[in-house]
DNA sequence: ACTCAGGGTCGAC
DNA sequence: GTCGACCCTGAG
């Protein structure tokens, strides 16, 4: 429907951004993505020196504008940010090679079962299983393939583990409806877990089945908007212990705890640069 | 055709 | 704390 002025191309990175591994639901090439933010089906696109976006199924008003400047991490200081690691080598660089890279305010649930999805799974295989499974439960609000909403925990825990496993969700599918059987039963509180303290969001959420630390970090980082939470993964290990000297022997837990220690309020975006610039090189 | 590895977690010892 | 098992699929 209509199209809109959202931010200068300098701004954010689209490619990084919305398909680097921490959105499952953006189909594109660079500078042209088309996806679905909970009801609504948008084109996101880079043309010249600024960056357009357009709702396919309702016309853009101040407030959706407002909150789709919320989903794409507009509103953190990027610059303030980028300056403050200007005398770390290794976060500065990567911060400037892979400059507007932000970390998106996705819906929660999505997040989860996106990231329970994620074990020992590729970007690739993850965008199709949570694109899949949107087309089958979810409600259809377009005329492209992936049109869909995103399905609410009663129909995914309707559609049973063994259409999960159709689907190619694999031994994730029990973790999957138990996700949804607690989320159905109003046992995970979302906006509760934004507002208290780490450890107990981390233990509330441990509570799911095939969700670990590493599950919950990311649930954290781009589902409940927290910036104080550091997901170590295979990719973010090597960043730490190869680039920053962390010791090998430790766990990935133990890496994150430290990594969460040291950088704080930076941790989800420093964690974001590792991980994208060590996948990318 | 065949092997490999990908944003881990679980349960048993 | 350590270790094998767990589903699937694109890429080489």
């Amino acid at each position: 429907m209509n199209k809109v002025y959202i931010c200068d191309s300098d701004d954010i990175n689209l490619e990084a951004s919305l398909d680097g591994g921490q959105a499952f639901r953006w189909w594109g090439d660079k500078e042209k993505y088309r996806g679905v933010i909970r009801d609504n089906v948008y084109i996101i696109s880079k043309e010249n020196s600024s960056i357009y976006i357009e709702n396919l199924t309702s016309e853009i008003n101040n407030k959706s504008l407002s909150e789709l400047k919320v989903y794409l991490g507009l509103n953190f200081n990027l610059k303030k940010f980028t300056n403050h690691y200007k005398e770390q080598n290794y976060i500065y660089k990567l911060i400037l090679s892979n400059q507007g890279l932000r970390i998106l305010h996705q819906d929660p649930w999505e997040a989860t079962i996106s990231f329970i999805t994620s074990s020992v799974s590729n970007v690739l295989k993850i965008k199709n299983n949570i694109n899949k499974l949107s087309s089958i439960a979810g409600n259809k609000i377009g005329e492209g393939m992936n049109d869909y909403t995103f399905p609410t925990a009663k129909k995914i825990f309707e559609l049973g583990e063994s259409e999960l496993r159709k689907i190619g969700f694999g031994f994730r599918s029990p973790y999957i409806i138990d996700a949804a059987y607690k989320n159905m039963k109003n046992q995970i509180d979302f906006q509760k877990l934004r507002e208290i303290e780490y450890e107990k969001c981390l233990n509330k959420l441990l509570e799911v089945k095939g969700i670990g630390k590493k599950v919950a970090d990311c649930i954290m980082a781009y589902g409940l908007g927290r910036r104080d939470v550091f997901p170590v993964d295979r990719w973010v290990r090597r960043g730490l212990v190869n680039r920053l000297k962390y010791k090998n022997i430790y766990t990935n837990e133990k890496l994150s705890d430290l990594a969460r220690i040291k950088f704080k309020n930076d941790s989800a975006y420093i964690q974001q640069y590792i991980f994208y610039g060590e996948k990318t090189s």
